[in-house]
DNA sequence: GTGATACGTTGTGTCAACCAACAAATACGT
DNA sequence: ACGTATTTGTTGGTTGACACAACGTATCAC
């Protein structure tokens, strides 16, 4: 490692500070990075220089001495960030801190191609963009709901859109002359809620989410995103549970997205198509009224009773201190009363059971939004001046 | 990071390169690390000018040109490694680059006590240092068969030995004066046969090894050895695969470790307290006898089938590029045919098995004394010459 | 031997971070 | 209101690590 990669390694950590906290003060700066004053003065003024953040006077004032200037992230550099579900294009601009600046829902009345996936969201990318004023996209990331190689972008499959190996990255790259990075969408999740919801200062973190299309998920080691060999890690939902249970989609037996699935909780409390809050809503209220026995009741404890045992086996597997349930995995957990949120994780290791807290997701709606984004910003983060001198997207 | 850290880092990737490969040229260390001839020259003298390496002229050549100098580990720098067992405390000096110095295995008529262990260890540790003229013993490295809380190492619980919470990694610190770390013996035998055996080059690997006590694991990450948060992770044998199973020591029910016990097979050839190697050779011995339905292929066929769902479920979670089997695990491969080694993995999502390779492990007995070296050469390696300073035993 | 090739060595240059002294802005006590 | 203590930003000079270029040296191929 040389000087150059010194600084390079510095800028990017100044950047990512004030990034996960949406504006830092110097001073913060300094007691985090170790680095001098005069360090990192030169360090914000660089960055300064090239657009990256402002230096505003409007930091909380905590005591004597002279006040230290809050660095705040620039509204104008921006990503692009995408999810293509069955019926809607999801598209938005996110700004450095992790603020959505510009969304649109693009309605479809078909399931998209990848193609006709990748001209809607150039357009809407560069819509969006001549919209907001002196805004820059300098990269776009998608989550996508299937296995994708993270290397290059490919979408391996993704059952629910109907694709398979089918490259999205490149032509999507090719289109808007930008970086195009890909994942799986539950992967970008754990991503969103690491940085900016519920995971926020965990180490080792497990990420499960539950879905119409199963249960995916994603996992955090030392602060940072797994992703296996090839991106495909975290698919939670199917570790094999039961041999003696129900056939799951991928073809074998037993695995916990067969066993806990959100349509059968659905169809417990009656409703047609609800998203996740009306689904909780539903199932709050039907577990909370006083017919004990009602069906809602009996498949929350049947799906709580098999989550336990998913969780048993990933908290003996990976020691995290943190998991964050999403979905109706989520829901599942906020009808559960004190006893069943305790046999989550009852089974488990006593010494990995006692540091793990179990927290529901945080982010609601903008959460894939918000993860695909940070997977762009990564390699903006990770090279902040390399990536100023890539071209941007023009200007309104 | 500040400059000094700089050159630490770099100090530290050359002290690591050596320290893996055994000896790697200067030429092979500019390549490897991206720096000038002349900054190699100068780092590989600060680490010769400080006795961790030697330079030779014993380089195989390699073509026209001015031959490159061999830079070798020194002999003379070596930290202990230690592995107490039921009736044995198992000692060595492990020298960079992963050789074995000297060892010496204390046998003892009853299971010892963490005070007799601590006792016996820094004796014996003495005596090896003495008898090794110009060895330097620097820190140590203890693998402990039962959970050990990484940050202080202290034995949380160790139901062979009959230990709990007993301070281990404190005692034997101030005995020795030197720093002790101390974990999981199936933990450091993942890091064992990720350095030196059968996961070298592996990216993300999942390791799992059976004993007579349990089946326990590791998992590397991005090539970095993956602790979870207090340094329990990798506990495989405790992944419920069927809650209609057997009840396992842990309290629950269907955990591999209780499908798939060491005991079953030992059982099933008809030895006594056999070794490692001695079962496998029965046990390989007894499939391939033409009586086809002995209890020990039928044992045999069982124990892998309830491994395929424990690999199938840690494959899609984690999407390895390597798995590594030990123990009787190991002896289950090599005597599995191929219809048997491909079923392991058959039912993970394709996109994950397709990259992932099976191995037995590589190092056998020396596993664990070098997997403990590694967790004490961990911090010496990370900061060469801070570590220089610090006193060594006095040598003979 | 002779040329080509690869590599180590040496002295000089460059760049990033540090340091010390000073200036600025705030809180607090009188 | 004023002075003092405290904290932080700013500035110019210093240190240290690595790069670079020119040169010396050891081997291989012919």
């Amino acid at each position: 490692m040389d000087a150059g990669a010194l600084r390079r390694r510095n800028l990017s950590a100044v950047l990512e500070l004030v990034h996960r906290h949406g504006g830092v003060t110097r001073a913060d700066l300094t007691r985090a990075l170790g680095l001098n004053r005069s360090t990192i003065g030169d360090l914000v003024a660089v960055l300064v220089e090239h657009g990256w953040v402002d230096e505003r006077d409007d930091a909380p004032r905590s005591g004597v001495g002279r006040p230290s200037p809050r660095v705040a992230p620039s509204d104008t550099r921006v990503v692009a960030a995408v999810n293509p579900e069955l019926d809607v294009i999801d598209v938005g601009l996110v700004s450095l801190g992790g603020q959505i600046v510009a969304r649109r829902r693009v309605a479809l009345d078909h399931v998209p191609s990848v193609a006709e996936t990748v001209a809607i969201t150039a357009q809407t990318v560069r819509e969006l963009a001549a919209e907001a004023p002196h805004v820059e996209v300098r990269a776009v990331g998608v989550a996508v709901p299937g296995l994708v190689r993270r290397r290059d972008g490919q979408v391996r499959l993704a059952p629910h859109l109907g694709w398979r190996e089918e490259p999205l990255a490149a032509p999507l790259a090719e289109a808007l002359g930008m970086p195009v990075s890909a994942s799986n969408d539950a992967h970008l999740g754990c991503r969103a809620e690491q940085t900016f919801g519920a995971g926020v200062g965990a180490g080792t973190m497990l990420y499960l989410n539950g879905g119409p299309s199963g249960i995916g998920g994603g996992l955090v080691v030392d602060g940072r995103p797994m992703d296996g060999t090839a991106g495909y890690a975290g698919e939670l939902g199917h570790l094999g549970l039961d041999p003696a249970g129900p056939l799951c989609a991928c073809g074998a037996r037993g695995c916990l997205e067969a066993l806990a699935p959100r349509d059968a909780l659905v169809a417990a409390v009656g409703l047609e198509h609800p998203d996740d809050d009306a689904l909780e809503e539903a199932l709050v209220a039907a577990v909370a009224a006083e017919d004990a026995d009602g069906a809602a009741r009996t498949e929350v404890a049947r799906q709580l009773r098999w989550l336990a045992v998913a969780l048993r086996g990933a908290v003996n597997f990976v020691n995290p201190d943190r998991i964050v349930l999403g979905g109706h995995l989520a829901a599942l957990w906020r009808c559960a009363d004190e006893a069943q949120r305790a046999s989550l994780i009852a089974d488990a290791l006593p010494a990995s059971a006692a540091e793990v807290t179990i927290e529901p997701a945080a982010l609601g709606a903008q959460r894939l939004l918000i993860g695909a984004a940070e997977l762009a910003w990564d390699e903006l983060i990770a090279d902040p001046i390399d990536a100023l001198t890539t071209p941007a997207l023009a200007e309104a």
